[in-house]
DNA sequence: CCTACCGATCGGTAGG
DNA sequence: CCTACCGATCGGTAGG
C-alpha cells in the first residue's frame, strides 16, 4: 500500500500543483514554491526549466488520465449506451477525486499555458468532450436518452461534474465511488427514458 | 433602448472585468488596463484607489444582483416548491447571461480578494447557496422532489448552471430565456416526482 | 543545492 | 490625465 518515494521533480510538481490550486498560477511565485519545499528559489532550476513547464506537465498528464479512463470505461460497445455513459461519468468522477488538486489546475489554470500548448490543450479537451457528446447522440438515436440538444446536454453534464474538485476533500463522509454514483444518478436519471 | 454614457469609473470597471475574465486577476496588469482604455497607468488612480477595489466592486455588485433576483423569483410562497425552484434556476441563469464577464469574475476571481473581504464574500455565497438548499429541502418534505441529499443536490444544481459564463456569448443561437428553460428542464426533470 | 545577482515588470504615488 | 518615478518583487541565470 505504500507509494515509492517521490523524485525531487515529482515533489516540485506536487507542491506546485497544491499552490496553483490555492492561489492560482499567476499569483504563485517560484520563491513561495521553493520555501514550501525547504529550498532556495534558484535551486528549483536544476530540476525544471521554467514555471510554465510544471503547469504544462500537470495539465497534459491529467488529460491523458481522462482519456485512458474514459476509453476503458466505454470500451464494451455491446452494452446499452445509457450504461456506457453512466460508466463514463463514474470514470470521470474517479479521475477527479484521485487527484483533486491536479484536477482543479487542469480545469482552471490551463489558460496560463502559452501558445502553442494552449491550443493543443483545448484541442484535447474538445476531443474529450466529443466522446461524451457522441455517447449522448447515440443514446438519443437508440431512444435510450432524450434531450433536445445532445451537445448542450453533454456540456452541462461535464460541467456538473467538474465543480467537484473545488469541493471534494479525501476522507470526507462520501467516498469517491458513492459520489460518482450519486452524481450519475442525479444527472442521468433526468436524461434516461423511464419505462 | 440606448444606455446612458458610462462614467470613467464605470468604464474602468467594465474593461477591467473583461481583462480579469480573459487573463485572470493576478495576470492582468494596471498598464494593460490603462492601455485598453487609452490612458496612462498612473491616470487610473484618479478614479480608483487600487486594483483590488475594482475586483471588490465587481464581486459584491454581482452578489447583490443574485440575491435580488432570487428573492423576486421565489417570493410567492403559495406556489408549489418545484415551481419556485424552477423560477430560481431561471433567475440565476438570467443574471449569469446579463453580464457573463462579470459573472465569470464573480465565480472564479473572488479568491484574490484579501481579508476580510474574502471571508465576507464566501459568507454571502454560502447564504445564497442556502436559499437553493432550502427550496430543495422543502420540495423533498412536500414530496415534490426526491434526492438522497438535498445539500449535495443543490450544490450540483448550481454548479451545473455556473459553467455557463465560460461558454455563453450574447447573440448566439440560443437566447438567455431559452438557455434558462433548457437548463431548468434538463436539471430539474431528474429531480421532480413524475406523476 | 546555495549565493549573488540580472533585467523586467509590478502596483502605486507625487507633483503638476 | 500625464510625466517621472518609488520600492518591491518577479522568473530565471552564472558560478561554484
Amino acid at each position: 500500500m505504500s507509494a515509492p518515494p517521490l523524485s525531487r521533480k515529482a515533489q516540485i510538481d506536487r507542491t506546485a500543483t497544491a499552490l496553483f490550486r490555492a492561489r492560482g498560477f499567476a499569483a504563485t511565485s517560484m520563491r513561495e514554491l521553493a520555501t514550501a519545499l525547504g529550498i532556495e528559489a534558484g535551486s528549483l532550476y536544476s530540476h525544471i526549466k521554467s514555471k510554465e513547464e510544471i503547469l504544462h506537465r500537470v495539465c497534459f498528464a491529467l488529460a491523458e488520465e481522462f482519456f485512458v479512463d474514459f476509453t476503458r470505461a466505454t470500451a464494451d460497445a455491446t452494452l446499452p449506451v445509457a450504461q456506457r455513459l453512466r460508466a463514463a461519468v463514474e470514470a470521470h468522477v474517479r479521475v477527479l477525486t484521485r487527484d483533486a488538486a491536479a484536477s482543479a489546475v487542469f480545469l482552471h489554470e490551463w489558460r496560463h499555458l502559452s501558445e502553442p500548448a494552449r491550443t493543443e490543450f483545448l484541442a484535447l479537451r474538445d476531443k474529450y468532450e466529443a466522446g461524451f457528446r457522441h455517447l449522448v447522440e447515440q443514446g438519443v438515436a437508440q431512444h435510450e436518452l432524450r434531450t433536445p440538444d445532445p451537445a448542450f446536454a453533454a456540456l452541462t453534464l461535464l460541467a456538473s461534474l467538474n465543480w467537484l474538485p473545488s469541493w471534494y476533500r479525501p476522507g470526507g463522509k462520501l467516498g469517491p465511488n458513492e459520489i460518482a454514483h450519486r452524481l450519475a444518478e442525479q444527472l442521468l436519471y433526468g436524461l434516461e427514458v423511464r419505462s
